[in-house]
DNA sequence: GCCAACGTTGGC
DNA sequence: GCCAACGTTGGC
């Protein structure tokens, strides 16, 4: 019996998966203020995360996903809490939903952004040979969630593998 | 490119 | 509400 979701909720910790031909670490280094709102989620757990959970200040694990190798580049935070995502409003984007509208804009999205750069990158397959990463929800089996909480000692154990101090 | 494991959609 | 068909995610 696995442990649901919702019990590492309330979490001020997350995972935020990104492909990094779509957006990633370094474009959001690079980005006017150093920030960016997270939209393209079209994932009902995903956006509840960002609407109901996640927190100004909420620390944010940014992770490289269906990249060479995948894994996690460095740290963020949330800046600002869910706002209405205006991609699923416009047409013209990928991420166009036809239901959503102006009065009901159906998907929201937290904005990132304080991006700090692990001074060791930590891929995938370095987390899956430490035993106290063995629970973490990214390495579970069929797990796809975009958005994942994650446990204090997860954190601070993913910094110490990181060389990242502060 | 393959494909397992999910999530979503829509007919009934 | 069930569930088959389809679409997506993301590691490999």
């Amino acid at each position: 019996m696995q442990k649901p979701l919702i019990d590492y909720l309330p979490s001020r910790i997350w995972l935020m998966k990104s492909e990094p031909d779509v957006f990633s670490f370094f474009d959001l280094e690079k980005k006017m203020g150093q920030k960016e709102q997270w939209d393209g989620v079209r994932n009902y757990q995903a956006r509840n995360f960002m609407q109901k959970e996640m927190k100004v200040g909420d620390k944010v694990l940014f992770y490289h996903s269906n990249a060479n190798p995948s894994g996690i580049v460095g740290l963020a935070e949330v800046v600002e809490e869910a706002k209405p995502d205006f991609t699923a409003l416009d047409p013209n984007s990928e991420y166009f939903d036809p239901k959503a509208t102006k009065e009901n804009p159906r998907w929201y999205a937290v904005t990132v952004g304080k991006p700090q750069k692990f001074p060791k990158f930590i891929s995938l397959s370095e987390m899956r040979e430490h035993e106290p990463l063995q629970n973490m929800l990214l390495l579970r089996k069929g797990q796809r969630l975009s958005i994942l909480p994650v446990s204090l000692n997860e954190y601070s154990f993913i910094l110490q593998l990181a060389r990242f101090h502060k």
